[in-house]
This record gives structure tokens, C-alpha cells and sequence, in this order.
RNA sequence: GACCUCUUGGUCAAGCGGUUAAGACACCGCCCUUUCACGGCGGUAACACGGGUUCGAGUCCCGUAGAGGUCGCCA
């Protein structure tokens, strides 16, 4: 039988790295099976929703490459893809289920289940429906209908039994049917509530291998319910687990952040373990673009974060993926998100990208702190290449071209270089009029005067070239050396720097 | 609180009854080197705990603890 997998996000604004993981999972699946992959849009929740939400959606999918053989945009035999275009699909089957008593017409106004709410919480028990509306007769039923009274539909879980489902990571899971609750199938609004919703599209578009978080999980035995009472065979489960993270936590509610205290007894927002999330702060993969990660980095690091691929290998395209993507690779426990490794192969990746696709997209990155009319961008991108982990690093790596930073002078000491205060005036001195003699100011240039200066001043390498690098830079680490610092500064910039340099030390000298 | 699920180094994870318990990130050290990085080499570090089953358990079973999820006319 053809695979079908479905992605099914509510549009509610914005993909986070969960959503994007479940997707590609759900996609990779679909490929590597040569199945379909298919979009639809969980919209029965209209307060929710979130204007040009779907956009963001069918964006974030297409820059990742996930594209799908059937949706909204791009149509195919099962649509609509849009649940809310689907309204009048979901009703019948809703009546059938009623016919059959598996479901039933319920009147009780929301005041009244909160109360029973409260209630039940305040004798410390678990809200259960109490099944109230289930003992309305036929001719009750039939008159607040016609009265026009509102109502929903709600799922008529058996009193005692076992209900239970098979997923491919968690195996056989069961729970006692009085443990569940009577869930609403239909709502007021006419609308079905994801509980129902999922269970008719699923079907209806042959979903065979529904992938989802494993929130789900404890809904899923209903799920199974509904489909044996409408005598349809359930999909193969795959419930993935969160991607956790872990920091400050903020109530939704109350917008409070949950707080401890630090080792003084001072209060600090405390941090926790919890589901990654855009509204706790936590990067959207749109973020992650916009600060400068590679699509191919995310997707590779994402792939990894949960499943395993059988050998060693651990870069992968997303084409290498669709081969080698397997479900018993799937891990059971929760992942954290771990931006240092991320930083790692998104550096991996910038470091393969050719010198002209570096350049292009660092460009934009450099021009936020640098001229480029005054900076050769092309040497400094090939020195910057090896060097950058994320392009939103790039301004500050190389603001110290623009502008030389106050710096103490202390950085002129370096043990291992074997300099000193002493060392570095005497050399800085000895250096000036070598630099200033060089007619041809390029690094080769550079490079052979000093390196041919250096033995004559019976000092080490290192004891003329740490300083001058600081003298010329104001920065301990440099993406170049002295060398290709002072190329890039321009003969002008670099003298005067180092004229700079010499005199604080002079000064500090005479103290 | 009830129910469901999970538990291998700081993190991602391999392991499918017999292993010196892989590998990667991070960290540390050494080498390379005009800085930092890159690269190369090496190192520290794990089977949550307690009972079983078995000749033998990280691997199977049962408890305990910890963590996560669910308990909406949200998905």
C-alpha cells in the first residue's frame, strides 16, 4: 500500500522548531517510501487563528524543502485541505455515531461544566462529563433541537472496557475507558473539535502513518474508539516526542515568570526543562534564519535531534535524508535543544560553502558595521570563512576595522609570544618606520619587509608580531593576522594606530 | 491529584541477553601556528535506585524515585 503521510499544523502564526521537526520527519517518511506528503490546515479553531499564518506555514516548508504532493495551494483527490472548507464532511459522520450510540446530543451550557469543574477540582478528583445529556429521550432530544437550543456532540466512551492503540515507538499502550472522558466531537460553532476532526480526514485521505507529537498520546485510545465504531481501520501511530529546551518559564496566563532564588536568596527567573516554544521566548526557525543560520544546517541538526541514522555518518542533504530515513531510528525520550551543537553545524556548513556564496550572503552582514567602499570584503570574507558560526556574529567580529576599540595594555602581554610592555614599545618603534618605508602595501609585501626587519632587532617573531596585531587591532583575537590586519586597515589607518599605540605606552611608561 | 509515557556521560545518542559500554557537540591537554579559529592527536565523563528472572542484564519483569505529557466547545 502507497504511504501517506500528512503534516497538519493550525495556523496559529508562526513554525517552531517542534512543528518543523515533526514536519520533516513526516515528510522523510513519505519520500523514502516514495508515499505522498500532504498539507492540510487544522482550522476548526477560528479564535485562534491567526491572519496569514497559513503563509508563514506553506514559506517556512518551501525554504526547507519540504514539499508536498498534495494541499491547500496545491490541490489533489482529497481536498478541501482546509478543515473549516471541510464543514459539511464531518456532520453525517457525526449522525452515524450518534444512530449507533457511540455518540450523543449534548445541552449543557458551558456555566454549568464549569461549575462541575470547580467542583470536582475542589474535592481534589479529575473532571469527568458525568454523562448527563446521555439519558435525554428521544422526544426531549428532538424538542430542544427544534427549539433551536444549542448543543454539541460528544463521544459516548464505553463505562468499563479497555481502550488502547499500537505506535511504532511506544508500542501496545492501553488505559481503562473509565479513565476517559466524553470528549466533544461537534461544536457549537458546527465546527468539529482536532479530536474528531483528525480522525475523519485521516481517513478520508488514507493517511496511513500519522506522525504527531506525543501529546496526543493520551488521546490517541479514543481515537481508536472512533475509528472501530465507524468500523475503519486505524492508521499506523507514530508519536514523536518533544523538543525540549531548557529555560525561564513565563505563565501563559498571568504572564508571570516563574521564579527561585539564587544562592543569596535573591530572586531570579528560575530555569526549567520544558517544550520549546515561540511564545517562551525560544527561536523560531524563521528566527534562526534571520540570526544567520543555514537552512541546510538547521534541517541536518534537526534530523538528528530524535532519530539516528544507522551508521556514522553524521552530515546529511536533505536528499541523503529521504534515503536514509528510518522509523526505528526514532528515539523515545525527550531531545534538548542544543544551540552550541547547532552553532557547530551550522560552522561546519559556512565553512563548506564556496568562497562566492560566503561572500554574498556575508556581505549584507559586514555592510552593518563596515563601508565596503573603505574594505576589501572579498579578502575579508576568505579570512572570516573558517572563522563564523553564525553571520550575526560577522558585525562585531569585525567593528574593530572601522573603529579602533579602547583597550587595556595589558593585551600586549603574552607569555607564550614572550612579550612585555618593554618588548612591545621596543617593538612597535622598531616596526613604524618599516611600515612606513613599504611602498607596495599589500600582505606580501607586508609579510617580507617586517619578517625581514624582525632578526635584525634581535627579537622573536612572535615578540613584534603579538604587538603589533594588538597595537593595530585593540583586540586579543583577530580574524587575520598582523598582516592581513594591516591590509585591510590601509597604510594611513595603520600608522596612525600604530602611532596611537606607541604613545599610550610611552605615556604609560612614564608613570 | 488521576491516567499515560520516558530514564545510557553536561547535551545529542549507539546498544536489541555475553561489548575494554560506540560516535558527535561541549570541556581539558598537546601539536600546528604571527592572534583567534580551522586541522591533527590524546584525555575527563554515563547505564537513576532497589529487587527479581537468567550461567550471564544497560538490554527482560516488578517496585521506588525523577522527568515529560494529558485531564478544554485548543490542537
Amino acid at each position: 500500500m502507497e504511504v501517506r503521510t500528512r503534516f497538519a499544523p493550525s495556523p496559529t502564526g508562526y513554525m517552531h522548531l517542534g512543528n518543523l521537526r515533526t514536519a520533516l520527519y513526516t515528510y522523510l517518511w513519505a519520500r523514502r517510501k516514495g508515499g505522498k506528503f500532504i498539507l492540510r490546515i487544522e482550522d476548526t479553531d477560528q479564535v485562534r487563528e491567526v491572519p496569514g499564518a497559513i503563509d508563514v506555514i506553506y514559506n517556512s516548508l518551501k525554504i526547507a524543502g519540504l514539499s508536498h504532493d498534495e494541499g491547500p495551494d496545491v490541490g489533489g483527490p482529497c481536498g478541501p485541505y482546509i478543515q473549516s472548507q471541510r464543514k459539511d464532511t464531518y456532520m453525517p459522520y457525526a449522525r452515524q455515531l450518534i444512530e449507533s450510540g457511540h455518540a450523543y446530543y449534548c445541552f449543557c451550557t458551558k456555566e454549568r461544566l464549569e461549575e462541575a469543574r470547580k467542583e470536582a477540582e475542589a474535592r481534589g478528583e479529575t473532571f469527568k462529563y458525568d454523562k448527563h445529556c446521555l439519558h435525554l429521550t428521544k422526544a426531549e432530544i428532538q424538542a430542544r433541537l427544534d427549539a433551536g437550543e444549542a448543543y454539541v456532540i460528544r463521544q459516548n466512551i464505553p463505562a468499563e472496557g479497555k481502550a488502547g492503540f499500537d505506535d511504532v515507538i511506544y508500542g501496545h499502550v492501553e488505559v481503562d475507558c473509565d479513565t476517559l472522558d466524553d470528549n466533544v466531537l461537534i461544536k457549537a460553532d458546527g465546527l468539529p473539535t482536532y479530536n474528531f476532526a483528525n480522525v475523519i480526514d485521516d481517513h478520508l485521505m488514507g493517511i496511513t502513518h500519522v506522525m504527531r507529537g506525543n501529546e496526543y498520546l493520551s488521546s490517541a485510545p479514543k481515537y481508536n474508539l472512533l475509528y472501530e465504531a465507524l468500523g475503519w481501520t486505524p492508521p499506523t501511530y507514530v508519536h514523536l516526542t518533544p523538543v525540549m529546551v531548557e529555560g525561564t518559564y513565563r505563565n501563559k496566563k498571568t504572564g508571570e515568570y516563574q521564579m527561585s532564588e539564587d544562592e543569596n536568596g535573591n530572586p531570579v527567573k528560575a530555569i526549567v526543562k520544558r517544550k520549546m516554544s515561540k511564545s517562551q521566548g525560544d527561536p523560531s526557525f524563521e528566527d534562526l534564519l534571520e540570526q544567520g543560520y543555514l537552512v541546510e544546517a538547521v534541517i541536518n541538526y534537526l534530523a538528528l535531534l530524535g532519530w539516528s541514522p544507522k551508521g556514522e555518518q553524521e552530515f546529511f542533504t536533505l536528499a541523503e535524508l529521504e534515503q536514509v530515513f528510518d522509523l526505528d531510528g526514532l528515539s523515545k525520550s525527550p531531545s534538548f535543544f542544543d544551540m552550541q551543537k547547532l552553532n557547530w553545524f551550522n560552522a561546519e556548513y559556512i565553512r563548506k560553502l564556496t568562497p562566492e556564496r560566503y561572500l554574498e550572503i556575508a556581505t549584507p552582514w559586514l555592510e552593518k558595521a563596515l563601508d565596503p567602499a573603505r574594505f576589501d570584503f572579498k579578502r575579508l570574507a576568505e579570512l572570516l570563512q573558517g572563522r563564523t558560526e553564525v553571520f550575526n556574529q560577522l558585525p562585531g567580529m569585525v567593528r574593530f576595522l572601522k573603529e579602533l576599540p579602547e583597550f587595556p595594555q595589558d593585551f600586549y602581554v603574552n607569555k607564550k609570544q614572550k612579550s612585555t610592555l618593554d618588548t612591545a614599545k621596543t617593538a612597535l618603534n622598531a616596526v613604524r618606520p618599516v611600515l612606513e618605508s613599504v611602498s607596495d602595501w599589500t600582505e606580501a609585501e607586508l609579510h617580507d619587509r617586517v619578517m625581514e626587519a624582525i632578526p635584525g632587532l634581535g627579537m622573536k617573531n612572535g615578540q613584534v608580531l603579538w604587538p603589533m596585531r594588538i597595537a593595530i587591532s585593540g583586540q586579543m583575537s583577530t580574524p587575520g593576522g598582523a598582516f592581513e590586519i594591516a591590509y585591510l586597515l590601509g597604510r594611513e589607518e595603520t600608522l596612525r594606530r600604530l602611532d596611537k599605540a606607541i604613545a599610550a605606552l610611552e605615556a604609560q611608561r612614564a608613570l
